[in-house]
RNA sequence: GGGCCGGUAGCUCAGCCUGGAAGAGCGCUCGGCUUGCACCCGAGAGGCCCCGGGUUCAAAUCCCGGCCGGUCCA
């Protein structure tokens, strides 16, 4: 770390001193000449409840107050964004202000919104979340960090580190009313996402209230290589703030002031007395939730310095962790479900519902009977005007949330049957077991041992499960959240394409293009690039357009086309044909399959619009295909659809057909497209591009679509669902026909019903009736012919041979299926001292079954019988005692075994 | 996206390791006993052992592929 890039000329105008931390070695800079500590914790206990401010601060006000701050300093507000980073995929959550304006702003491919700009971005961490309410308010799964950036450019520089730090000096000194004395610079390096700079940790009384980043730098293999723009990016605990301002023991306190004691009276928990709380708030800066050897210090503290005694104060923190692990989490909750989430087994879905699992515990933990749905309530009505969302899908959020309630009580009720079911089997558990229990179950080791204490068992758990289950999982991959349209063209094929300028698309200008005259660009190994085209190259989740290209009075097939990612498109020709550079040829695309395929595309806008209203803002494209026979749209949701609710998206998108809505299409700037529409624009994936291609219905969708579309909803004709089916936990799939596929598809299930009919001799409209009457006619045979088998063993019983003290009968069996000649067999050897042999075809070879009843066996066994058997007439075969099969290679007749079986046992019958 | 667990009677599951006639409890039907909250006794019906391939004389069981559900981790 190279020191010059801390020595500011804001710290030697004002007096600043430069020291070193005598706990961490960090360096700092202070006013303050008694400070021998960075004033950060670890290195020093919390003790920022003696500094005296301005004014205690909620989070509301917390937030306003740094805003408004930075707004008559020059800056401009930005409206924060979801804590689902749709814009990105490459993360799931918004896990810091940076991530707004990650990866186009920070690349430089697009300009900010503002600059410099001032915001307060409500963000998700959950690497920590079980440290939260441990730590009274170190940890939180949920913040918002206020932040102000600027965006320094080459030619047009905005401010650095001078006026950054003085604007913080300037925030927490005037506005908050820190002594300026109190206030420490600690010198930092940040690193992330590729990037890295210097940085400056501000801390005060032993709380970090910002962190003030100088990205200046790529990481990269040879080291930090300096980018041109150089971003001022800062992080304000917007909640530490108001901790910092309210003197409250826990951040708990602080933030959720409301419905702090609401929770405290529903969950059932008294208020701890206040001198235990501050014990907690000092040496919790200390506190290391890993280390089970810290924690324990800590309880021993707490009782030594509060005079209780020490299982009652570990009793009595353990039940103020859940609290405020509850009052983070369902707050977590609410912004996560309000945002869209929907809780699922894999994605973002799974975040939410470990989430609600982990706040589910702790309500198990306390034994509370509330359920998780009414606290997150709670939530949504005390953060309402911070966070509209929440009202406004608070539906949703309620329903979501006792949905995931259900699902987990029957994980529990599941897993605690495994339990018992292992321990009646082995009497004991071991850490093989718990690991199996936890990743393949679900069941925490916690629920497992107290489900095996009910049963007098007692079970270890080590301190470090979790770290073990987390080491078998290595491998951190990159999320895929959705699959590109990656050109299926061979490497060198896109460079070769990639040398040309981008195509012209005619298909965008007027989906309605036909027919078109293009120049050649270039022409190799079949593949081939024009100036210009009408062929729609595979996108967007549609398939590309097929047709021929003329050329010089000759037809050549277009079997496939596709774009690079510079935006070529090349035709896949299915000839490899010599075309010279500059030749014009003419095109006509396969009119039919691209108009449907079109239709489908439309519909499928129209469906997501109509899911989104029939089921809520929470609905999100998980995926999409429109090809020529159908549409499919996969749609995130939390319940199955009910017959209903299909007919009344069906119902809403044919409205949608009939109402003749005009379709239309814009290039916009990113800042433009998303300020106006908001991000579900991106339903279909987050294009790379600076410009984005909007489709949209008039009133009744936006989309970022490459897509060719139709310019009116009317031009659909009519769209039928043709199923309806849940494709993975909180995600449905949705098919669907349009247009004259309708048609089609009706003449197709019109031809079954016909054939059906036929085949039952009657009518389409009969039909139901008819089958009833079969079904119910077979159920009739089947128990005839169950009668008739019955007489059928009574005439076999005559036929039987006596030989000594057994009993033989040998038949062939008229029987096929295996199963039937076993249960004649059956009924044979249910009187005692009965050999009987099946004969069955199979083919030119000959299957034997061989049965005896017990008191048979005991005298002769079926495998001994098989054996002997085979000797004679060879092939192979074995089995038990009173059961053996046999299959040999020739035909043979029943009075072949009956001379066989006669032969063989009168030696052994006695 | 990956790892792990599972799919057998209407329901809950055993059987699978080590291949040899498909099992239990609850529920259901019938009969007996009994006016008391999961009554008791007896008899009976009910199965494409998820699907497809392979190995084998023989597969619920072993192997491969798929589908579905659960779960943990990104």
């Amino acid at each position: 770390m190279d020191p010059s890039e801390y020595r500011l000329r804001f710290f030697h105008e004002n007096g600043f001193q430069r020291k070193k931390c005598k706990v961490g070695g960090e360096y700092f800079w202070t006013l303050n000449p008694d400070f021998d500590t960075c004033q950060d914790a670890p290195c020093v206990e919390y003790w920022f409840d003696e500094i005296k401010v301005k004014a205690p601060l909620s989070v509301e006000e917390s937030r306003s107050k740094f805003i408004d701050f930075f707004r008559r300093n020059g800056h401009t507000p930005v409206d924060p964004r979801p804590v689902v980073a749709r814009w990105r995929d490459d993360l799931y959550l918004t896990i810091a202000s940076i991530v707004v304006f990650q990866p186009h702003v920070t690349s430089g491919l697009v300009p900010p919104p503002a600059n410099p700009l001032v915001i307060s971005q409500p963000s998700i961490r959950l690497e920590d979340i079980d440290n939260v309410g441990l730590t009274v308010g170190r940890h939180l799964t949920t913040f918002e960090m206020a932040a102000h950036h600027a965006f320094n450019y080459p030619d047009s520089p905005v401010y650095w580190k001078e006026e950054t730090v003085e604007y913080a000096f300037r925030f927490f000194t005037e506005e908050i009313g820190i002594p300026p004395e109190l206030i420490v610079f600690k010198e930092s390096w940040w690193e992330g996402g590729g990037n890295a700079g210097p940085s400056f940790e501000v801390a005060v009384g032993g709380l970090e209230l910002a962190t003030l980043v100088f990205m200046k730098y790529r990481v990269t293999e040879d080291g930090y290589q300096e980018i041109p723009l150089k971003i001022v990016d800062t992080g304000y605990g917007i909640e530490r703030i108001a901790w910092f301002t309210q003197k409250t023991p826990t951040a708990f306190h602080a933030i959720y002031q409301g419905i702090y004691d609401e929770f405290r009276r529903k969950l059932d928990i008294e208020e701890p007395p206040r001198e235990l709380l501050w014990t907690a708030f000092r040496a919790a800066g200390r506190l290391d939730p890993e280390d089970p050897g810290s924690v324990k210090a800590y309880y021993e503290r707490l009782a030594r310095e509060s005079g209780l005694p020490r299982e009652e104060t570990r009793i009595v923190m353990e039940r103020e962790t859940s609290l405020y692990a509850l009052l983070d989490h369902t707050k977590t909750i609410a912004m996560m479900l309000g945002d869209g989430i929907v809780p699922s087994n894999t994605g973002e879905g799974y975040l939410a519902r470990l989430v609600i699992r982990r706040a589910m515990r702790h309500l198990l933990r306390l034994g509370s009977d509330i359920s998780l749905a009414e606290l997150v309530q709670l939530q949504i009505n005390r953060w309402a005007r911070s966070f509209p969302q929440l009202t406004r899908n608070s539906g949703y959020i309620i329903d979501a949330v006792q949905v995931e309630e259900e699902k987990y009580k029957e994980t529990l009720a599941r897993g605690e049957k495994i339990v018992l079911k292992t321990l009646k089997k082995k009497k004991s558990l071991t850490l093989d077991d718990l690991i199996v229990l936890y990743d393949s179950h679900g069941l925490p080791p916690e629920i497992v041992a107290e489900a095996a204490s009910k049963e007098g068992f007692k079970v270890e758990i080590p301190h470090n499960f979790y770290s073990i289950v987390a080491s078998k999982h290595q491998q951190p991959a990159r999320i895929a959240r959705r699959d590109h349209d990656v050109a299926k063209l061979p490497g060198h094929i896109v460079d070769w394409a990639n040398k040309f300028p981008a195509t012209k698309r005619i298909f965008h200008e007027n989906p309605y293009t036909k027919n078109f005259r293009g120049r050649v660009l270039g022409a190799r190994e079949g593949y081939l690039v024009l100036d210009a085209t009408a062929f729609y190259p595979l996108g967007g989740g549609q398939y590309y357009d097929t047709g021929i290209i003329r050329v010089n009075g000759e037809d050549v097939r277009v079997k496939e086309v596709y774009k690079t990612d510079l935006g070529v498109v090349v035709h896949v020709l299915e000839e490899n044909k010599d075309i010279k550079s500059g030749t014009i040829v003419e095109g006509e695309i396969d009119w039919e399959r691209r108009y449907k395929m079109m239709r489908h595309h439309t519909a499928t806008h129209v469906i997501l619009g109509a899911a989104r209203r029939v089921l809520g803002e929470h609905v999100w494209q998980a995926g999409a295909e429109k090809t020529v026979e159908k549409g499919r749209l996969d749609i995130t949701h939390h319940r199955s659809l009910s017959k209903e609710k299909i007919e009344e998206i069906e119902q809403l998108a044919n409205k949608v057909v009939d109402q003749r809505r005009k379709v239309s299409f814009k290039v916009l700037e990113r800042n433009d497209a998303e300020s106006l529409y908001g991000f579900k624009i991106y339903q279909g994936g987050v294009p790379k591009t600076k410009e984005i291609r909007i489709v949209e219905i008039e009133d009744w969708d936006a989309q970022a679509c490459f897509g060719t579309h139709l310019t009116n909803t009317g031009e659909i004709g009519a769209i039928k669902i043709i199923s309806a089916g849940k494709l993975a936990d909180g995600v449905i799939r949705l098919e669907y026909v349009a247009g004259t596929r309708v048609y089609e598809e009706a003449k197709r299930l019109a031809g079954i019903l016909e054939s059906a009919a036929e085949k039952a001799s009657s009518q389409p409209d009969e039909l139901p009736k008819r089958v009833e009457n079969l079904v119910s006619d077979n159920l009739r045979l089947r128990r005839t012919l169950a009668e008739y088998r019955k007489i059928y063993v009574e005439s076999l019983f005559k036929i039987a041979r006596k030989i000594g003290q057994l009993r033989l009968i040998v038949f062939q069996a008229l029987e096929e299926e295996t199963k039937d000649i076993q249960d004649i067999l059956r009924r044979l050897t249910s009187t005692p001292y009965t050999v009987a042999v099946a004969l069955s075809k199979a083919g030119d070879k000959a299957m034997l079954f061989v049965a005896l009843d017990k008191q048979a066996s005991t005298i002769v066994t079926a495998s001994e019988i098989v054996k002997s058997l085979s000797s004679k007439l060879g092939g192979k075969g074995g089995g038990s005692k009173t059961f053996a099969t046999l299959r040999v290679p020739v035909t043979v007749g029943v009075d072949e075994i009956w001379e066989l079986m006669e032969k063989g046992l009168s030696g052994n019958a006695g």
